[in-house]
DNA sequence: GTCTATACGAAGATAGAC
DNA sequence: GTCTATCTTCGTATAGAC
């Protein structure tokens, strides 16, 4: 798993602590009951870090702790995405992404969703979540356009192709915590096969 | 515009006053803030509604007003949808239903998005929101899905048509909202009417 | 129906001791 | 670093008068 949190751990290699903890039980309460469903009671019981440190080690209060846990869960997701990715098939890419995302709804029964689309929709109380989130979709959306590309798809299209694949999926996420089913999940997955197989024959 | 909000006023045709305007404007805010940043003050101030009477019209609180103002955002899209559809062309409605949300995103400067969406995140505190929300969808798949039939699409192909119709675009918005950029929506429009265009050919 | 007042709890944030 | 206590603000909800 890509533990990509901040500078400050990367940069002293320094294991997992507490506010590392915080971090990812955030993410993982962002998922379930957006930013501001998640209190920090909620972010310190989930995780069992220590009450008095919070304001020690986010001085910047709450918006501070879902930037972070923001970009956590962006690495995380590009992670997986780059792993997905490394056989360099966009077909097999897009199943894996599906997979992912379809053992997250099926294990939580559809109460997780992206936190990234939580930090998107509440982003107007922390404008550093938001534009991660943007970084986020930005960087997914790059690896499956690169990806395409590399397999002669040309540029453009790539680019169409692989906004279409986040946008899609990230939606059919919502329409399947909405509706209880994964059934629009594995709509869209069938959808987005047949015209990333379609988009590949044609790019020869 | 429709106006079907609850069958309390349409059963009565009665025209629309405090409560309903109360709806109205929950459903502008919840574009904006989602349910949880949106609160009854917010509301009384937005729609000019009399304090004291809330809990009045709304016995059931704010998951009741929450549930209201989902099924009122519904019918409002689902109109629109309709009203794109007159003419029984898929690929003229997926441009007027785009155009709809393209509007709403450049005039408010990416603040406004889907309170569908936000009630199906949010909707933990509030199940009928978000059984609102997973209704909303349906309906709106299915009106995509038969304007598709009816232009000889098989059936399956239609369903999952319409749902990565309904998936993508929901999902763009939040692309272009954490972007703060139209190009995601524009991308998505652009392969949703090429795939719609294909299939079309395809049926005959 | 609408008003005011208020109870009640939750949440973000700060201060100062250890 | 972490604790406890506290401040302040806010939001839901209720009660009772008009």
């Amino acid at each position: 798993m890509t533990r990509i949190i901040t500078d400050y751990y990367v940069d002293r290699h320094m294991a997992p602590d507490a506010r590392e903890r915080m971090i990812e039980s955030a993410a993982v309460l962002f998922r379930e009951r957006g930013v501001h469903g998640t209190s920090f009671s909620d972010v310190i019981e989930h995780s069992g870090a220590p009450r008095g440190s919070i304001y020690h080690h986010f001085p910047g209060g709450k918006a501070q702790l879902a930037a972070e846990a923001t970009r956590y869960a962006s690495q995380y997701t590009a992670g997986a995405l780059t792993g997905a990715l490394a056989h360099d098939d966009p077909v097999v890419a897009v199943r894996a992404f599906v997979a992912l995302w379809r053992k997250l709804l099926r294990s939580t029964d559809f109460a997780s969703g992206c936190p990234v689309v939580s930090a998107t929709l509440e982003g107007d109380r922390s404008p550093a979540a938001r534009d991660a989130a943007g970084v986020a979709f930005r960087q997914w959306e790059e690896l499956l356009a690169g990806a395409l590309e590399r397999r002669s798809v040309e540029a453009d299209r790539a680019r169409g192709i692989a906004t279409l694949i986040v946008s899609a999926v990230e939606g059919a996420i919502v329409l399947a915590r909405a509706q209880r089913s994964l059934a629009p999940l594995e709509r869209v997955a069938d959808e987005l096969e047949v015209l990333v197989t379609g988009a590949l024959v044609e790019a020869g």
